[in-house]
DNA sequence: GAGTGGTCTAGACCACCAA
DNA sequence: TGGTGGTCTAGACCACTCC
């Protein structure tokens, strides 16, 4: 364990024991440099880190405070499917459904800031795990991205060619959860109206849209993260 | 802009320009440092965030490599239900449905780690946004953490409760689906079989298990984060 | 063993913002 | 406008791990 780590502990010790209760202003950096004897990068090394994680509220010339609302952050990593599957024992793989340029869905454009009649690639994938259904991939991908012979998707997963061939920039995830549609059912072996997870992926680089995604998962899955 | 942050957008701009391709070894931190006239502490801090973020990956003696899949993390905001609804402007309600001092169920006990036949809390709670159902609330509390004139949980909510009278440890958080049965349906105001966005939390404080809750949203929730 | 990143120091200047 | 956190430097030693 590092100083910095070991100073983090005892902080969040403190804090947890109630010696600094939630929304008062604790000693500045310097004063707990000094206390722990330590150079003020250390201690602050520390104190950012609490900050960082949402524990701690930092300002200039205000202080440093504890937050009212202790653990609001957390991090989680995105799930690549062919490597969730394959830490898994199992072997991904892949089904193409449907390819064609179509023109994008208006609630689909809007979000994705995209002028009316737009086409774009739409992809259909089944993802399996030892052949087994576990996601249906529905994806909207700007044709202006791809190369001139396009890339086969029925071998290479279009998200693992995009994150190796397209420069992405900002992009966002929202997680929510639908009942499956007929189609859905069929594909991954359930029932109609199964509560599904779904995530929703939007990318975007140097202000062009290129590509909305919506991954539903069988049922049973779930995203796991620790605090 | 400060020069770690101009640093690590330079930094970011080769990885997606492929300048530096993914797997490949990128220029040691005292190299960089010198090219870009800082000094090591300097180029460690754009390093480093990039290695958190998942962008790159470092090992000592190994060097710094380019992730193969890159943007694989991401950091999101644990949903805080009364300061979520009061951020859309609207009153946080609760109603207290349910409060018995009950046998934890085998699965959940499992998962707590509990020795079988424990007798925690069992609290169910409905959450209103402007007097409109938003979630259901069921939970598994610890007796040992409450005082003995317990807190009324049918004027503050269990969650505000916890974090502002137990110290936390570890935890978890798990965001799945689940089709709403009867009681939810009734309770949300939707129909039986909705697809619910659900999220488990489970936390520990001195290895002992304090809590389990499982909140069930009203259909349309979702969570969203920005990459 | 040797090269790389990880941490730490003592000091300095700067940016922000509450008083 | 002064106090606080944010950043930066030049240098040092250490810890890990690949060779």
């Amino acid at each position: 364990m590092t100083a910095w780590e070991t100073i983090r502990e005892e902080l969040l010790r403190r804090i947890r024991a109630r010696d600094w209760l939630p929304g008062a202003t604790i000693p500045g950096e310097e004063a707990l440099a000094i206390e722990f004897g330590v150079a003020r990068a250390t201690m602050n090394r520390a104190l950012r880190d609490l900050a960082d994680a949402g524990v701690l509220e930092r300002r200039r010339k205000a202080g440093t405070r504890v937050a009212l609302h202790p653990a609001r952050r957390a991090r989680f990593d995105i799930p690549v499917i062919r490597l969730e599957v394959e830490a898994g024992g199992k072997v991904h793989g892949l089904r193409l459904l449907h390819q064609a340029l179509e023109p994008v869905p208006a609630d689909i454009a809007f979000r994705l800031r995209l002028p009316a009649d737009c086409r774009f690639w739409h992809l259909q994938t089944l993802h399996l795990a030892d052949s087994a259904p576990l996601m249906v991939e529905d994806r909207w991908l700007s044709p202006h991205v791809l190369p001139d012979p396009a890339p086969d998707f029925a071998k290479v997963s279009v998200n693992e060619w995009l994150v190796g061939n397209v420069p992405l920039d900002t992009g966002s995830i929202d997680f929510t959860a639908a009942n499956a549609t007929e189609a859905e059912a069929a594909l991954l072996g359930t029932t109609p109206g199964a509560a599904l997870f779904v995530v929703e992926r939007m990318t975007w680089t140097d202000e062009q849209a290129v590509t909305h995604v919506r991954l539903a998962y069988a049922p049973g899955y779930r995203v796991h993260t620790l605090l």
